[in-house]
Formats: structure tokens, C-alpha cells, sequence
DNA sequence: TTGACGGGTGTACGGCGTACACCTACCTTG
DNA sequence: CAAGGTAGGTGTACGCCGTACACCCGTCAA
């Protein structure tokens, strides 16, 4: 009676951390980290919501636990690179990571915010890259610069004001763009370049990839000159 | 009856949507994003938590608000310097705003993430960092690109995964030191060496606001020597 | 005098995280 | 084999949340 819809009264996969992290994250991928309650990942694994807290302590905990699932889906660091592009490789995996699984920034950050020390996986990430920066030959102190200015660019976040982010509200209060035009100037001329640029993909507006690239080579660039004239 | 505490009744000051943003933001400064509800702001405001919606239309709008109010509070563009200097000056007082409101970021992502256009405010000021890069001779394109690469850091976001940010939660589960040291090398190296600087302030570890001046110089001479480039 | 209306109230609903008591199937130990 | 501990799933309940909806009252126009 208890499990009559279709449940092929199968053994019964018993529930275990991993499994209540997997649901979770892919409850997480496709509705994001609102659609994310302990009652639906419950639901999701065909089990009563109290059961989940077997297996985690609590939903902030179970947060933590998708950022570990999350970092671990990181690749490992090159091996006979120069710093550069070793770190240039891990942030784009570390962004190809990010991309899979969008609300990550958000848990991250709020993980941030609320506690002292990030998630151990977290702590992992962070001391090979500055492994890899002391490798390169970086003085500590500009290491901790380099940390400084690369800021959640590191985990490959592009932290941008305007990201293209597919199925937002449509903002039913938009001005037309007649309007929008005479209010702000300048943003028009710069969507209209950006609508007219031959590189740019229809639609979107903009290469977010290229121009996440951009942005990481210039700071790396930076860096580079730091490098030298500290050295 | 009703206002028998202390309430003298005075010709009671009638609700107003400014006043209703302005009980959420100082709620917010005291107590976090998390600590705001629409009970808590009306209780604040000595109202029945309905009351609110006759001057904001959803928790959402109410939101919104509270950015424009922030965004209200970034001083207006310096007049006859050049682009650099009106850049950081302003960007500066972006950060000065966040300090006295740090939940700004999470709340500005938040929308950001939700709807397709920011709010009038943000738009204003974007709008104007567009035209101080184009007084300052930024041919469009490379604009857009200035764009992406500050990122927020426009809007004054140190967008750090290590912030100094008092009153959060010890950890209670933190490893002992030496685990610490044995585990993550590099950042244990990283966390000596800032202790020990002279320059850092003790038991910060190290000065945000410099990092921030550090790590915002290095991405605006990244932009003067693209700029020189382009010319 | 009347009636519309702006603005504060009261009640209620569905959803949330989770404390706490429970029940049951299994494993260990004698 | 019996006894009993224990790990893991269940059920109920509490206090919080945002907000829909009906109401009610003071002011002001006609």
C-alpha cells in the first residue's frame, strides 16, 4: 500500500548521503536553488522529508555537502605548466563547473558569508592554487594579492552585473525601448554596438565565454607584470 | 487600547513607502538580508504586516526598493578629471555604500539573477559609467569589454571569497591549527606570512579596503594600456 | 448627505525547516 | 536461539514565512 504507484517493490535502495547530495543537486540544476526544500528532495527520493536528516544534519550542512559534490567536479591541477596557464586551465574548468550547475555562486557565497572557514573541498581548491602561484615563483606576499585581485574569479565565477541567464522573468514593467533609449544614452549606443558586432551571437548579445576569457587573461596579464618587477 | 504602550499617542506619523524602505534597509544593516521579513519590518514600523502591501506590491518590489534607495547614496560622477580617476573615485564611493549596507551584494545578485533588467536606478548609474568611458575615449567595444572585466566590481563589490565579516558564525567544527597547517600548506604559508606583515592590521589579517584599491588600480591599468592599444 | 476611496486591520492558507517521539528491521552478543 | 542495542525511516507538530482576501474607518468631493 505504501509504495503501490508503480513501485516495483524493487530492494529498496536505502538512502545515503551521496544519494541525498545527488538528488539535491540535480533538484538544483534544473529549478534552481529556490526549488531546492528539504520536503522535495524528500519527495524526490520517494521518502518521508525527516528521513533526510539521517544522513544530513541539517539543510545549511546539506548546502556545504553540494559545494564539496560541486569542487570535486573540479579538474586536478596540470602538471609541467607554467603558473600561468595552469591556473588559466583549472578557473576555466572551475567555470565549465559552474556553468553545469548555476546556482553554485549563490550557495557559495552565502556559505561565505554566514560561516568563518569555507567547506574543507573549498580550503583544498584554494591551497593547490596558491601552490601553484608559490610554484611559478611568486613572492607569498604577491600570492596573496594575486588571491585578492583574482577574488571568486578563482572558482571561475565571471561575476558580472549582466549575465545572460536563461528563463528570468521577463519584467512585465519594462520601458519600451524608445524610452530606455532617451534615459540612458549610453547603455543604447553600447547595446546597439554589441547588437551590430559581427563576433557576437544573435540573441545573446555577447560571448560571455570570450568574454570571461578577456577579463581572466587581462588580470593574469597584471599579475605577470607584478611578477616581474617583483622578481 | 491599542496603543496603550508608551505610545503617546502622537498624530502618528502615516506609513509611506519611503518609510517603509527605510525601516527595511536600517533592519537589514542591523541584522542581515535574513533577518528581514515583512512582519518584522511592519512590527518595526508598529503596523500589522498587511499593511506594508499597501505601499510596496511584494516582498520582491520591496527589494527593489531598497537597492535604488542604495544606489541613491553613491555619489554622482566627478566633473572634469579624467575617465580614470571619475572610474575609481566613484567605484570608491560604490564601496563606501556596500561597507555601510553589506547586504547589498546578495541582495543586488539576487535580482540580477531573477529578472531581466535591473532596476531604473542601476541603470542610471551604469549609464553613466558608460558615458565616463566614452568621455574618456573608449572607443564602444572596448567598453563593453571594460564591462565584463570589472564586473561588479562597478558597483564597489570586493566579490572576495575571504572577507572579514564580523559577527559570523565560529564554526564550530573547524579543525585544531596544526591539522590546518598539515592539510593546506600553502594557505597555511599564505596565513603566516600575512600575520607577519607589518602592514596588516592585526587580527584582520589584511587591510580589505587596500586589496580592493590594489586589485581595482591593477584592472584599471589593464584598461589604460588596452585603451593606449586601441588609440 | 452620500458615497467613493485611500490606507490600516484580521483572518487564513500553504509552504518552509526541523524537534521529538516512535516504530521496525537488523546485528551483536551470550 | 533469545535479548537488546542501534541505524534508519515515519508521523506529528510548532513556529516562522509571504501574501490573498474581506473588512472597516476617516477624509473629502459632489
Amino acid at each position: 500500500m505504501a509504495t503501490q504507484a508503480g513501485a516495483v517493490a524493487q530492494p529498496r535502495v536505502p538512502l545515503s548521503r551521496t544519494r541525498v547530495l545527488g538528488a539535491a543537486v540535480a533538484l538544483a540544476d534544473e529549478g534552481g536553488v529556490d526549488a531546492l526544500s528539504m520536503r522535495r528532495i524528500a519527495q524526490a527520493l520517494g521518502v518521508v522529508p525527516m528521513a533526510l536528516y539521517k544522513h544530513v544534519t541539517s539543510k545549511n550542512e546539506l548546502l556545504d555537502g553540494m559545494i564539496d559534490v560541486l569542487v570535486g567536479e573540479i579538474d586536478p591541477p596540470a602538471e609541467g605548466t607554467d603558473w600561468k596557464s595552469a591556473v588559466r586551465r583549472r578557473v576555466l574548468s572551475a567555470r565549465r563547473m559552474l556553468l553545469r550547475h548555476p546556482w553554485a555562486p549563490e550557495v557559495i557565497e552565502a556559505r561565505m558569508k554566514a560561516r568563518a572557514t569555507p567547506t574543507p573541498a573549498l580550503l583544498e581548491y584554494l591551497d593547490s592554487m596558491v601552490g601553484i602561484f608559490r610554484g611559478g615563483g611568486f613572492p607569498i606576499g604577491l600570492v596573496h594579492h594575486a588571491l585578492h585581485v583574482m577574488g571568486s574569479r578563482l572558482l571561475g565565477f565571471s561575476q558580472e552585473l549582466f549575465e545572460d541567464r536563461p528563463g528570468r522573468a521577463p519584467d512585465t514593467d519594462a520601458l519600451p525601448a524608445e524610452e530606455m533609449a532617451a534615459r540612458f544614452p549610453h547603455l543604447a549606443e553600447l547595446a546597439m554596438a554589441v547588437a551590430h558586432d559581427p563576433e557576437s551571437v544573435v540573441g545573446s548579445g555577447c560571448d560571455d565565454q570570450f568574454e570571461f576569457e578577456f577579463a581572466l587573461d587581462l588580470t593574469l596579464d597584471g599579475l605577470e607584470r607584478l611578477l616581474r618587477n617583483a622578481s
